[in-house]
DNA sequence: ATACAACTTAAAGTTTACTTCAAGTCAAGA
DNA sequence: TCTTGACTTGAAGTAAACTTTAAGTTGTAT
């Protein structure tokens, strides 16, 4: 079973054309072509599309990821330099979780801070309270806050 | 206590320029500045600055970080809008965690994967694998990728 | 045989978020 | 007062990852 561009950005769900961009870099050097130049996917080669993408999510620039796919293009050779490449965005998206992690602990208090807001009519309402009327979650963010508020 | 442009750069570990940048973009209406013209930050400003920060963290760009200040600045009556908007980039954040998940899961088989090939000497070893060598938790993606490759 | 949708390339254009540059101003210490 | 490092602006430049355009080719269906 093959498949041509347009059939594979489907699935994929990008663009005929990011796949050719792709193409250009260096990305795909695996995809045959028809006597007529036409790209030729193979089923198979949507093994190395969806490492291609999960190298991509794990915030890996193009130009590294030619890298990589250069060194899959070599075999057996350079196993332990793709295995040093995985750890590393491995660790890098471990990474991000822990940022993201904080990311959602503040939006989760500004969530409560201006559903309290909201009940109130005000976001004076925040001045007023004391540390009983925060949740526990919160108490390390607000006073951090209130700290910044009171410094003069 | 106040701060310079150049000593809030340091404390949130950004250029200067960028501060600028985000002032232009109207990101920081509410920074004031000495009669010479220089910005001055109060110590308050680092409250706003940081959910500036939250919000780019949680993809939003800076236009519609603009759009949030703005509604902050206009005070109680847009406590409802700002709720949606923070409501937004919630779940926003969670569909970001979700998809790192998946990517961290794919990172973890490939360094198994490699670890293998690497002990093996080779990445035919996996060609050679049946279900009861490949971990539990990889049974999934490893079943998917061997389909793949399978299909002919 | 012909139509036509989907493919091809090279090159130029777009978007976002900065960064750099040039020319000048501010303000704190000697 | 003078020096000097840090500030100011507007404008131009950069980088990454695409996207669009233009002109042409391929291959399938009638």
């Amino acid at each position: 079973m093959t498949y041509t561009i347009g059939e594979i950005a489907k699935k994929l769900n990008l663009a005929s054309s990011t796949l050719r961009y792709y193409d250009k870099e260096g990305l795909l050097p695996f995809v045959e072509r028809s006597s007529g130049g036409i790209r030729i996917f193979q089923e198979s080669d949507l093994n190395t599309l969806e490492i291609i993408e999960c190298l991509k999510e794990s915030g890996m620039p193009i130009a590294e990821i030619k890298t990589f796919i250069d060194l899959c293009m070599e075999g057996d050779a350079t196993i332990e330099d793709r295995l040093a490449i995985i750890q590393r965005r491995y660790d890098a998206v471990l990474e991000q979780q822990k940022k993201l992690q904080e990311t959602l602990h503040l939006l989760e208090y500004k969530k409560w801070y201006y559903e309290q807001a909201r009940a109130a009519g005000t976001c004076a309402i925040h001045d007023t309270m004391t540390a009983e009327d925060i949740p526990l979650e919160f108490l390390d963010v607000a006073q951090k806050i209130l700290e910044r508020k009171q410094t003069k």
